[in-house]
DNA sequence: TCAATATTTCTCATATTGAGAACAAACGTT
DNA sequence: AACGTTTGTTCTCAATATGAGAAATATTGA
């Protein structure tokens, strides 16, 4: 079984917050031969001295410290983890998660036209990489989720809703790419792992037989942009991105190999399960995916589909 | 003592993982009645359903699947514990948190600079509200953060870095505003609740005698700042963050008072425990704002300071 | 219908836990 | 130096929790 336990880590701190046995047994209301007996126990099961026993008291050393941030940590997510099972899962709000570039490019308008059709909707719009919000929409903490391929998503419903055009871009101090070799020892700016459009880079790089050696992690397009383009390193992002931001006319723009270029961002839920506000969307996305010019999106909704280009 | 145990947090995620409770205790290398036990005893010490009985198996409930989800959490951060005591300290990357806002506008040159005086530090950029961000540095998944006046970090210090202008911008479908009122039923658009210039919008309303009525949370200024232009409704930006979106240029941007206009930009952190890659991003801070003609910074990093202004 | 599968209930031996008494060492006051 | 107080530790023991295994029950599929 495992080493520790959360009476025993919450013992710990507060023998250290509390100054002492005696202190942190009244807090807890316990005796203190059982603090006693429980950090000496804990102490044996990890094999590290968590106290330096010095006249008549405690003191923590650096793994005792240690042990007790963590063990703050640990804590909060167990209380955090009674308290969301306590109050269940509230839906007062429409929840959409989306990717950052795709909410920056292309969610804008069609917004702007779903607040016009359903004023009274309040919406809370979250981003972050596919595989987080796959995650996010699996464990129902959003609704839908904009994601990008490739992905995979058993028992989620999807429709296909964008068409990207993935491009390599970096400073003017990078001249033509045409290979991965081509860019030599750039540093690569990135989203965190999770990320499609990082997988693309990181396939790209493989094909080329280099691997990332030096890899800043972003969570921001305006950010990862304007370091492009303050020569910081390299990076691969939707060609729409690049439209709405004024960082980008300084930046040089290498097109990638089709197979890698070519991304269609999907709208992800839970079949069955739509909302009469999803369904607003959805439907507002079929009109919007028209006019774009964009082909007319693969309505998936009936089953559940890998994002997976065959 | 505490309701949840790490044991009964495995046991009901294997059971949920491997699609049973003979798989599940297969797994553990437990006997299945134990694991039936386990999984009733924590249903009624939570006094919630986390299973459907249906058939010769366990369908999880969605508290049951709420409930696994934190689990994961909790094992990780279990595991993560065990493996930073026995390593010790390990201090691969350099987190970093900042306001969505600077991270775009005001971070890419800093950080140009810091990866070019610094190529060997990894770097991890996460963004968030004012109070996010104060939490992670609190529970030290981040090493420092940029945060924005006003907030209340007792214990943090702090350097103030850089001055933002807060100005109200609105779709050109509004005239001139120089009050609350002006503004009419506009939907206010704003990042999540702790996000500080949302308080700012919020006060400005407040002194109008006005209260936000639709409100549309996201999380992303360039989305924000899109949905302005679209005509969906109105937001609070620093203007320097307009300046890096081509969206801007259809925005009708308004004075804010003085009082709610002038606005600093925080870095905060542990007083005591700066890593050698902080020292390095706070000295070349220091270089940085003089460099853009700001004030130099006010030095507070040896006595926890609060960000309200006097 | 019957065998296989999956879960549950029940029993029992062992382990763990927490309280309390007694003890030892350190510290401060007189 | 003596003494009282404080702090942590050791030891004992009763109560509770835990895990294994056998038996029972329900469901499913051939």
């Amino acid at each position: 079984m495992r080493n520790i336990d959360l009476d025993d880590l919450e013992i710990v701190h507060a023998v250290i917050a509390h100054g002492g046995v005696a202190r942190a047994a009244h807090v807890l209301h316990r005796v203190p031969s059982n603090v006693t007996t429980r950090v000496k126990q804990l102490e044996a099961r990890l094999g590290v001295a968590l106290f330096v026993r010095r006249g008549r008291g405690l003191v923590p050393t650096e793994q005792g410290r240690l042990l007790s941030a963590y063990a703050e940590r640990m804590l909060r997510l167990a209380d955090e983890t009674e308290s969301a099972l306590r109050a269940g899962r509230l839906l007062g709000t429409f929840r959409l998660g989306s990717l950052e570039s795709t909410a920056g490019s292309r969610l804008p308008g069609v917004l702007a036209r779903y607040n016009q059709a359903h004023p009274a909707v309040r919406i809370e719009l979250v981003t972050g990489t596919t595989g987080a919000l796959i995650g996010r929409l699996s464990r129902h903490d959003i609704e839908a989720a904009f994601v990008s391929e490739p992905f995979n998503a058993p028992g989620l419903a999807a429709q296909a809703v964008f068409e990207e055009e993935l491009v390599l871009i970096s400073g003017h101090n990078v001249g033509v790419v045409r290979r991965p070799a081509d860019l030599g020892r750039a540093t690569l700016i990135a989203f965190a792992n999770g990320c499609s459009y990082r997988r693309r880079l990181e396939e790209w790089l493989g094909e080329g037989g280099m691997l990332a050696d030096a890899v800043l992690e972003f969570a921001s397009y305006p950010a990862i942009v304007a370091c492009v383009a303050a020569g910081t390193g390299v990076a691969i992002v939707p060609r729409s991105v690049l439209l709405g931001l004024r960082a980008a006319e300084a930046v040089r723009v290498h097109p990638l190999p089709a197979h890698l270029a070519r991304n269609r961002t999907h709208l992800l839920w839970h079949p069955g399960q739509e909302s009469l506000a999803l369904q607003g969307l959805r439907s507002l996305l079929g009109a919007a995916s028209a006019i774009d010019g964009a082909p007319p999106p693969v309505d998936a909704a009936c089953r559940p589909v890998s994002g997976r280009q065959a």
